[in-house]
DNA sequence: GGTAGACCTGGACGC
DNA sequence: GCGTCCAGGTCTACC
């Protein structure tokens, strides 16, 4: 299990600015673009600067951050924020960068997956994106079940544009113009852009299903969206989600893995791809996607249902690693198709992941 | 406990 | 341009 408490080091350059110390394995490009969730709307990962910019939501109204590090082989991490912050939202958004970017995950728990599957080593693959919170983590899992990945795509989009509170900036053309210390335009116009954040759960609890359906084309997931919202936006005393008990790595896999089955549209494969999203990699969220990997790179036949068990047992013996190293290997094709994940662009690249491609 | 069918959307395909 | 088919995981009813 990965420790909770965060160990970067946090530094004050000017108030729109922040500095971050990851691990020193740390490797931005390759530690987000390592699961697909940085394709998913509100991030915007930009290929040219390899820099991760999204809206995140704070007490005081959203804000929008563009993380980069500078040198591109490791180091500091540079924040430049659209916004001052007070120091309780400082607070929280480095809690959330935190948890977006697996920083409390530290050195020796990579190093313990790479003692039991030393393919990764040379890589220094082990962390994988994940969300600032728990909450779009879920959501993320239930709009890309029973659905194909350009349709989670346009969920995650509609659903920010349609519910999420947004920042408007300047745009020079090709990217955002950040004031207040940061990067400035050299060629100021008067365009700008709307960047939204991921909905809270209390913004989705208050929406009709129907709109769900019309507006972010959610499908027949509405219904099962607006309870999950409203089960994370009511406390744990008054029956929602007890999400400190969720993240607390003291928590038994078991306990944890039923909790997440209660949940609405949350089904086994789902319950097990949020458990890998809260760092226990035991369990495999088996979908056709690891029926496509056991036929054509595990060479496994017979039923789905065959082959599922099979990769199932294929990768038991890596123990509670065993998500990792079946992720890195589908990675790794992904990327054999397509180039290395820092290079795909969202709506380009990033939108072609369809079964029927991939299979090709 | 296992299985079948409904649930929606969007892309692919044929006409 | 239109209609049809198909893929995708969860949920419910039924055996």
């Amino acid at each position: 299990m990965a420790a909770t408490t965060p160990t970067a080091e946090l530094s004050l350059c000017m108030s729109s600015r922040i500095s971050v110390l990851p691990p020193s394995d740390y490797l931005l490009s390759r530690d987000v673009c390592s699961y697909g969730y940085f394709l998913l709307a509100p991030n915007r990962w930009d290929v040219h600067r390899e820099c991760l910019g999204r809206a995140f939501l704070l007490s005081d109204g959203p804000v929008y951050a563009e993380i980069e590090q500078p040198n591109g082989q490791g180091g500091a991490l540079r924040i430049v924020l659209s916004r001052a912050l007070s120091s309780n939202e400082r607070r929280d958004f480095v809690t959330q960068v935190t948890r977006m970017l697996r920083l409390d995950e530290d050195s020796a728990h990579i190093a313990a997956f790479h003692a039991v599957d030393p393919r990764w080593q040379k890589l220094g693959r082990g962390r994988l994106y994940r969300s600032p919170t728990l909450f779009e983590d879920v959501l993320k899992t239930v709009t890309s079940c029973n659905v194909q990945w350009p349709g989670t795509i346009s969920m995650n989009r509609r659903l920010c544009e349609v519910l999420g509170e947004h920042v408007e900036l300047g745009w020079d053309g090709s990217r955002v113009v950040l004031g207040g210390g940061g990067r400035r335009s050299r060629r100021p116009t008067d365009a700008r852009v709307r960047l939204y954040a991921f909905p809270s759960p209390e913004k989705i609890a208050r929406t009709r299903p129907a709109t769900l359906r019309a507006r972010c084309r959610t499908g027949y997931r509405d219904q099962r969206i607006v309870e999950l919202a409203r089960l994370f936006a009511t406390s744990p005393s008054r029956g929602g989600v007890d999400q400190a008990w969720m993240e607390d790595p003291n928590t038994p896999d078991e306990d944890l893995h039923e909790a997440l089955l209660e949940l609405p549209g949350v089904g086994p494969y789902a319950a097990a791809n949020i458990m890998q999203l809260l760092g226990r990699y035991a369990r495999l969220p088996l979908d056709t996607e690891s029926v496509r990997h056991g036929r054509s790179l595990l060479g496994y036949k017979g039923t789905s249902a065959q082959v599922m068990k099979k990769v199932k047992a294929h990768y038991a013996p890596f123990g509670e690693h065993a998500f990792r190293s079946y992720w890195f290997e589908m990675w790794e094709f992904y990327e054999s198709k397509h180039g290395p994940a820092h290079t795909w662009d969202r709506d380009t690249t990033g939108a072609m992941f369809t079964a029927a491609l991939l299979s090709k």
